[in-house]
RNA sequence: GCGAAAGUGGCGGAAUUGGCAGACGCACCAGACUUAGGAUCUGGCGGAGCAAUCCAUGGGGGUUCGAGUCCCCCCUUUCGCACCA
């Protein structure tokens, strides 16, 4: 009885043993300073929202980057793979609404819940660097970075249409509005409103942003083509139409083109509803107004269908004209609901000839249609709308013959020089609105007052703390403007009664630049010290979900440009390398509570372990591609890690009678060390990059079958003890980024000293790894007959020789010509016969 | 509509450079141990066929001695973009 329970291997007990031991050894999984002399690795996951409760999400995500951390102090580097927290945001003030607990209690107490899970689940964090951003001593550097932000012209206030959630009861960024509705309420249709708000002058580094995705290219293509697309430069004109022919300064309509080339064949222009001259021109005719107001509900009516893309066009003529300040030809003005207008200039020319859109309106309403582009392949001559920019200009004046790009710049100097035009580059990507009417979030570190204005509250006044004390509602505008004791201050200019600002950062600030604070997370002079951030940084591998791409991505990288033009940094992008792991689904549906297919990693870690919960996670698919989670699965991993257990322990006493490895002389298990070394070398080779850890997993599982089916052998003492020494360290220091507390178990039960995390990761010896043997398939027209056994180095001539000599090549081929023979050493021999 | 990725047994997946398709695991089947255990071990497991053998990587063509892999056309799924002038 004693003895079975021996032979059990038991999670429960082995895991939360080892848990306490490192919990007591706080240097274990501390990044070391610069001076240590090791290469640095920084790997980094994406900090989490602290909900309270991991998700298999998580679990995949970190399983990821703790493997891979391992690996690397296995490899003897200098790493930092820290954790912390993206602990503002609304979900703690609905909880404040619905149980009455104060929003900051709420966030830390899950976070405690939260890094209990990953303790449990073995993960090998740093958690002297830990951040959690509603503390003061992290969100003052926000607002210290807000202060310098808006010294250097980066942050203005402004009063302007923006996204509202009434669900969130907040202003959104553009980039946090999916098809028309709020990221965080996917059917809550966002508004427009008309408030005054914070904004971060993110455009002014547009171009940079888009140079800058071409150096990364240890990123997913995917990611830089979604910031490309989302940055969306064009390149183009702008050009003045006149209004009637009143040539002066007031009556100018500007328009932006991306083919001025096409201008000749413009036949009308047209302007957004939501543009100032319309409304200049319906103020005075109540019947053109009634038609406006119908073209924008129908843009309203689109967006609330999800689908602006494809409404259907409509437009009316608003009885005005327009000037071409190129042919002085008068073309009609107007309004149409597919025209932008928060896009170029809100206005465009319209040249059905030549553009698809154009083409289909004024066939509509019967508007002239211009062929002003000759194609340069005759063949395509014909039918219009002629789109390309492979022509050559005709019904253009002066311009007839030239081609499209000649002709550009050549309009554009002409444009220049009649001070009615100029070449311009536009950007689909907007400020940053940041402004949050909202409680938990960081204070805006400004003060209104009626004689100075907007005042920046001074340094030495950081950090604006949030009130302990708040009533939460979600109506009435910022919470915080109903705490007398935070708005009521006075003026650091003027001394006067002032009134603080009542809005909060956008949680996308926080998480700009969290990674820098790693670095030097206590630091309360500076947001970090610069030197240590230059030597940390770029981060050499990045982990999260795709769905950033576009939000922390972006912001990230602006923050990285900005801190690096104030001189705190010296690198111009955050990390170097990005990874972007699969979702998590099950029963081929994403996990969510309202499907009922949620997979706790608990419920896991307590009948499995988290060893068998994590391998798993690495097993069921790469990384890179979606994860079916199948809880059978998780059990055949379990299977797999006792299987390893009881076969360590068993041969253990045997391998520590051994103090050294086995001389390539030895005698005996030449077949198993083989197949370590192919198995060291293979999962080395992945880790170096191509990162598919289930085949990791799958090589180890079979190194140990191989062992395992050895067993006689090793019973009868035929295998020398140098070898099973070898054997078992090895196959325990290949599991330790996968299944880490299994790995400690079996390190000291081999009799092995400090931490495997320490122990250097093995080296495949080439010698040891190669086949005496090889099988060698042959084929007959291409169709396997038969295997034929040859010496590994066999030249063509031997293989050629073996597999002829073979009797089922020999009755194949027997009154036939063997008309050609291929044979590629190593890999096969092809017999081509008629 | 445009762009990208993917499509392989009952399931998750493997095949790194054009070279034995289905590694590894799950599920299932048979057996051993044993007598009730969701334990362990052994064997089997793409389809058809008694077999030799034939067929098979979404469908159809092509290149090649040889194609899951390369090229062309089509279908399906997922993701991204979608009047950006």
């Amino acid at each position: 009885m004693a003895e079975e329970n021996e032979l059990r291997y038991d999670p429960a007990t082995i895991e939360p043993k080892w848990q306490k031991r490192w919990a007591a050894d706080p240097k274990l999984y501390a990044a070391e300073s610069a001076s240590c002399g090791k290469p640095k690795y920084y790997v980094l996951e994406m900090l989490p929202y602290p909900s309270g409760q991991l998700h298999m999400g998580h679990v995949r995500n970190y399983s990821i980057g703790d493997a891979l951390a391992r690996h690397m102090w296995m490899r003897g580097y200098n790493v930092l793979h820290p954790m912390g927290w993206d602990a503002f945001g609304l979900p703690a003030e609905n909880a404040a609404l619905k149980n009455n607990t104060p929003p900051r209690e709420w966030t830390l107490s899950n976070i405690a819940a939260m890094k209990r899970q990953m303790e449990r689940l073995g993960l090998g964090y740093d958690w002297a660097t830990e951040i959690a951003t509603c503390l003061p001593d992290y969100y003052r550097w926000n607002q210290w970075f807000f202060l310098r932000m808006y010294e250097k012209g980066l942050v203005y206030r402004k009063k302007s249409k923006v996204n509202w959630c009434p669900e969130c009861a907040t202003v959104l960024a553009n980039e946090q509005v999916v098809d028309g509705c709020c990221w965080r309420h996917e059917e809550t249709l966002v508004e427009q409103r008309d408030l005054e708000q914070w904004f971060f002058r993110i455009t002014a580094y547009a171009q940079e942003l888009l140079d800058g995705l071409d150096s990364l290219d240890g990123w997913p293509e995917k990611v830089r083509t979604m910031q490309r697309n989302w940055i969306g430069r064009s390149e183009g004109t702008d050009v003045d139409f006149f209004l009637d022919e009143n040539k002066t300064e007031k009556s100018r309509i500007r328009v932006f083109t991306t083919r001025v080339d096409t201008i000749f064949g413009a036949t009308s222009v047209q302007l957004a509803p939501q543009h100032e001259l319309v409304a200049v021109l319906t103020a005075a005719d109540t019947k053109l107004k009634v038609q406006v107001d119908e073209l924008l509900d129908q843009q309203k009516r689109a967006r609330e269908a999800g689908d602006l893309g494809a409404i259907e066009k409509h437009g009316v003529p608003t009885g005005r004209f327009a000037i071409n300040p190129y042919n002085n030809q008068r073309i009609p003005i107007w309004v149409a609901n597919y025209i932008l207008a928060d896009y170029g200039t809100g206005a465009i020319m319209s040249v059905p000839g030549h553009d698809e859109r154009d083409f289909e309106f004024a066939t509509k309403y019967g508007l002239p249609i211009v062929k002003v582009i000759k194609p340069a392949d005759p063949a395509t001559d014909g039918t219009l709308p002629f789109l390309s920019e492979e022509g050559i200009l005709v019904n253009s004046g002066k311009y007839d013959g030239l081609s499209c790009a000649e002709a550009q710049r050549q309009l554009q100097e002409a444009a220049i020089r009649g001070a009615f035009g100029e070449p311009k580059v536009t950007f689909r990507l907007k400020d940053w609105g940041i402004s949050r009417q909202r409680f938990w979030g960081t204070p805006i570190p400004f003060i209104h007052c009626e004689k100075c204005g907007l005042v920046p509250v001074p340094d030495k006044q950081l950090p604006v703390v949030l009130p302990a004390q708040i009533e939460i509602t979600l109506q009435g505008g910022s919470p915080l403007s109903r705490v007398p004791e935070f708005v009521n201050v006075t003026c650091p200019n003027c001394g006067a009664a002032a009134r603080r600002e009542t809005d909060t950062m956008d949680t996308f600030v926080d998480s700009s630049w969290y990674f820098y604070r790693y670095t030097d997370a206590k630091n309360s002079k500076a947001p970090f010290d610069s030197a240590k951030a230059q030597y940390w940084f770029p981060i050499d591998q990045y982990i999260g979900g795709v769905e950033h791409a576009i939000l922390h991505l972006i912001y990230s990288r602006f923050w990285t440009k900005v801190m690096r033009d104030l001189g705190l940094i010296v690198n111009d992008e955050p990390a170097r390398r990005l990874f972007t792991q699969g979702m998590v689904i099950k029963d081929g549906a994403k996990m969510s509570k309202n499907k009922g297919n949620v997979v706790s990693p608990d419920d896991m870690v307590a009948r499995y372990g988290a060893d068998a919960t994590r391998m798993y996670a690495l097993f069921a698919a790469p990384p890179d591609r979606d994860l079916d989670w199948q809880e059978d699965g998780v059990a055949g991993v379990s299977r797999f890690l006792a299987r390893v257990w009881r076969l360590t322990i068993k041969h253990a006493p045997l391998a520590r009678s051994a103090h050294a490895s086995p001389s390539k002389t030895q005698n005996g298990g030449a077949a198993l060390l083989r197949k370590l070394h192919q198995t060291i070398a293979k999962i080395t080779l992945d880790f170096e990059g191509r990162w598919h850890f289930n085949t990791c997993v799958a090589a180890i599982m079979e190194l140990v079958n191989e062992i395992q089916s050895s067993d006689a052998q090793l019973e009868a003492g035929e295998i020398p003890a140098p070898v099973v020494r070898e054997l078992l360290r090895s196959l325990v220091l290949l599991l330790a980024p996968f299944a880490p507390y299994l790995a400690a178990e079996l390190w000291e039960a081999l009799g092995e000293k400090g931490s495997v995390l320490r122990a250097h990761w093995p080296v495949s010896d080439p010698a040891l790894a190669k086949e005496d043997e090889l099988e060698i398939p042959v084929q007959i027209n291409g169709k396997l007959v038969n295997v034929v056994r040859v010496a590994a180095d066999a030249d063509a001539k031997a293989i050629e020789a073996a597999a002829l000599a073979d009797d089922k090549v020999k009755s194949r081929t027997a009154g036939k010509k063997i008309v050609k023979v291929i044979v590629v050493p190593g890999k096969l021999v092809n017999l081509v016969v008629k």
